[in-house]
DNA sequence: TTGTATGCGTTATCAA
DNA sequence: TTGATAACGCATACAA
C-alpha cells in the first residue's frame, strides 16, 4: 500500500482543495491495477482491449475521480493557459480584442484567462509574478503603456521573469519596448488614424481644429496626438497649444472639459477626439450649448466602439483592429511563428458627424 | 543530493513548463541550507535574524527563482482561483458583472480568470471539466440558461463535479435549479422589469404594444416575456400572438424583424424590447420606415447599457444590476456566507424613447 | 533555528 | 500489456 488509507486525514485548506475525494491510487485500487495502468487507461494512452481497461474506467465513475491537473503540470503535460492582462474589463474595445485572442487559444484546447490591473502599477507586477508562478503559458499585455523609462524597464523585467519559466510575454496595443526587439509586439497605426481624421477636416475647409484628450504620458495618448500635429503639419497649419483640451478619456470629464473650452474658443470648427468615449461627451457638450453636429462643428472619435454607428449623428471616427490584433496575438500565443514587432493598419471611416466647415 | 544535477535533462515540454530554470533545492544549495529553511525563508516563515537568511534571499535573486505555484498548489497552499463562465466576452452588461466580482476577488489576493462559452453546451461542459482538474475555487456560471430539463441536470452535475474537488458553483443571471438548493444563485428580476415597462406604457395610453425578442427556450426570454404578460394582464388587455415579433439578441437582426412586421401593424404605438441591442435595431427600422420616436411610437430596451442613454432620443429601458450580482458574486466566492438564492431588484428608467400614445 | 524525511498526485522509465 | 520505482517541486511534522 504506498498511501495512506484513511481519507479522513484530508482536512480543510487555505489554498486550493489538497486533493479530490478521489485520487488515481484510489481507482487504482478498486479497479484491482496498479496506478501506472490507471493513468494510462485514464489518459487513452491504453488500447482499451482488456478487462482491466474497463475495471479502470468503471472505478473511476464510481469514485467521482477527477484527475488533478496540477499534478499532472508538474509532470510537464496537461494544457497550457493564455492570460489576457489589461487595465481594464468594462469597455468593448479591449473585449474585441480578448475575444478574438479566446477564440484562436481555447480552439487549440488551451485555457485563456482574463485578468485586470485596474491601472495599478503594483497590481500588475503582483499580477505577472503570480502568473508567473502558476506557469501561465503567454501573456498578452494590452493597452496603452505608460512612457516614463522605468515602466519601460519594468515591461522588459516582465519579459525575463517569464521567460524563466518559459513562458512568453506579447505586447498589444502598445508600443515596442526599445532595446528588446525579443519581446514581441503587436501594435496598430494610431498616428495614421488621427493623421488622418486631421485630413479629412482639412479638406472639409476646417482650419481651427482641436484636439480633445491627453496629450503626453502615455503612449496611445502620444501616439495619437502625433498624428494630430503631423495632419497639421501637412496641411502647413501651425499647431496652436491654445487649441488642446485635456481631459480623462471618461464622456463626463470631456463634456464638463468642452463646455470650460467653448465660450473661449468660438472659432473653433471641429473636435479631434482622442477617443470614441470623449467624443461621445464632447458630442453632449456641444448639443448643450446649442451648437449642432455637423452643421456648426464636426467631430472626430477613435476606436469604432460598437454602438457609436447608432448615435445621432452616426460618429465619424478611426476603426482600430481589435479583432485582428486579438486574434494574431492568439495565434502566436499556440505557437505560429512571429518575426517580432508588426503595425497594423487602421481604417478612418466617415459617418454623419463631420461636414463642410461653416463659412 | 536529492535531486539529479544535470539541468540539462529538463527539455521541451508539450504542456506548462515542467520547471523553471532554477528550483528551491537548487536555491538552497546555493544558500549552503537545506531545501525546509529556503522555503520558510522564501515564504517569510523565517525571522529574518540568521545569516542563512540573507543568503537563501540573495540565492534566490541570483538564480531568478520563481516558486512554482503548482507544487504549492498541490500542498494544499496558495491562492485559490474564481472563474467567471459565460456564453460571450463582448459586450457591457457581463463586462461590468465580471469587473465587480474581478474587483473583489483579486482585492482578497486570488487569481480571477474569465473563461466564455460561446453558447456551446459541449464547450461549457469542457471548460468546467477543466477548471475542476485545474482545482479552481469558484466557478460564476452566469448569463442566460437553457430552459431544457436536460439542461437543467447537466448543470446540477457541474455542482457535482465541482463539488468533489471542493469548488463551488454560483449561478448569476439565471435562475435556480430546481431541487437543487444547495446550489447558490444570484439572479435579478426579469419579469418585474418587464412589467414596470408595459405598466409605464399603459399609464401613457398605449394599448397596442409589440414584444420583441425571443419568448422562450432560454431563462431570460422566459422571464422577461413572462413580464410582458403580466403587464398586459393587469391592464386587462389580452395578449396578441400577433403582436410578437421574434428575432435575434442582435441590433441588425431586430432591425429586419421590424422592417417586416411594421407594414403589416401600423396600429402598434409601442414596442417593448427584450434587451437594449434590440431596441437600439428597432429605432433603426423605425427611423427607416420614417416613423419618430417617441411621438409616433414608444420603445423600451432592457439591461442600460452604458451609451444607451446617449442615444437620441435616450432610450428608455431597465437598468440590470450587474455590477450589485458580480459584486455579490464575488463576496461569495471568497467566503462570505450566503443563504443558497437571492433576485435582486431592477431600476425602470424613463428617458426619451417613450411618450403618450398618439391618437 | 535548522535539517531529515516524507507526502502531494501524476507521468515516465524500464524491466518483467 | 502491466507493475514497481523514480522523478516533479514544494511544504511540513518531527528530530536534532
Amino acid at each position: 500500500m504506498s498511501t495512506t488509507e484513511s481519507p479522513e486525514r484530508r482536512g480543510a485548506s487555505p489554498g486550493p482543495e489538497r486533493s479530490g475525494k478521489a485520487n488515481l491510487v484510489d481507482v487504482a485500487r478498486l479497479a484491482r491495477v496498479s496506478p501506472a495502468t490507471a493513468s494510462r487507461v485514464l489518459a487513452g494512452r491504453s488500447k482499451g482491449k482488456a478487462a482491466s481497461h474497463d475495471r479502470v474506467l468503471a472505478a473511476a465513475e464510481e469514485l467521482g475521480y477527477v484527475v488533478n491537473g496540477l499534478a499532472r503540470s508538474m509532470m510537464g503535460v496537461g494544457r497550457r493557459s493564455v492570460a489576457f492582462v489589461s487595465a481594464v474589463m468594462v469597455g468593448p474595445t479591449f473585449a474585441t480584442m480578448a475575444a478574438a485572442a479566446e477564440q484562436v487559444v481555447t480552439e487549440d484546447g488551451h485555457l485563456f484567462m482574463l485578468c485586470t490591473t485596474h491601472g495599478d502599477t503594483e497590481r500588475e507586477r503582483a499580477l505577472i509574478e503570480s502568473l508567473a508562478e502558476q506557469r501561465v503559458g503567454t501573456v498578452l499585455l494590452v493597452g496603452s503603456a505608460s512612457t516614463a523609462e522605468q515602466d519601460e524597464q519594468r515591461v522588459a523585467s516582465y519579459a525575463d521573469s517569464l521567460g524563466r519559466v518559459g513562458a512568453q510575454l506579447i505586447l498589444c496595443g502598445r508600443p515596442p519596448v526599445a532595446h528588446r526587439p525579443d519581446i514581441a509586439n503587436i501594435d496598430y497605426d494610431h498616428t495614421g488614424g488621427v493623421r488622418s481624421a486631421v485630413e479629412h477636416l482639412l479638406g472639409l475647409g476646417h482650419r481651427r481644429i482641436a484636439y480633445v484628450g491627453m496629450t503626453a504620458g502615455m503612449s496611445t495618448e502620444e501616439q495619437r496626438f502625433r498624428g494630430y500635429r503631423a495632419g497639421l503639419d501637412g496641411g502647413a497649419i501651425e499647431i496652436d497649444e491654445a487649441l488642446l483640451v485635456p481631459t480623462e478619456n471618461d464622456p463626463d470629464a470631456a463634456a464638463t472639459a468642452i463646455a470650460a473650452f467653448l465660450p473661449e474658443h468660438p472659432d473653433v470648427t471641429a473636435f479631434v477626439c482622442h477617443t470614441d468615449h470623449i467624443a461621445i461627451g464632447a458630442g453632449r457638450s456641444l448639443r448643450a450649448a446649442g451648437l449642432s453636429v455637423p452643421e456648426h462643428v464636426s467631430v472626430i472619435g477613435f476606436d469604432d466602439t460598437p454602438l457609436v454607428a447608432d448615435l445621432t449623428p452616426a460618429l465619424t471616427t478611426v476603426h482600430a483592429p481589435f479583432r485582428e490584433v486579438g486574434d494574431l496575438a492568439g495565434r502566436i500565443a499556440i505557437g505560429e511563428p512571429f518575426g517580432g514587432s508588426v503595425v497594423l493598419p487602421v481604417e478612418f471611416i466617415v459617418r454623419g458627424s463631420t461636414g463642410p466647415a461653416p463659412r
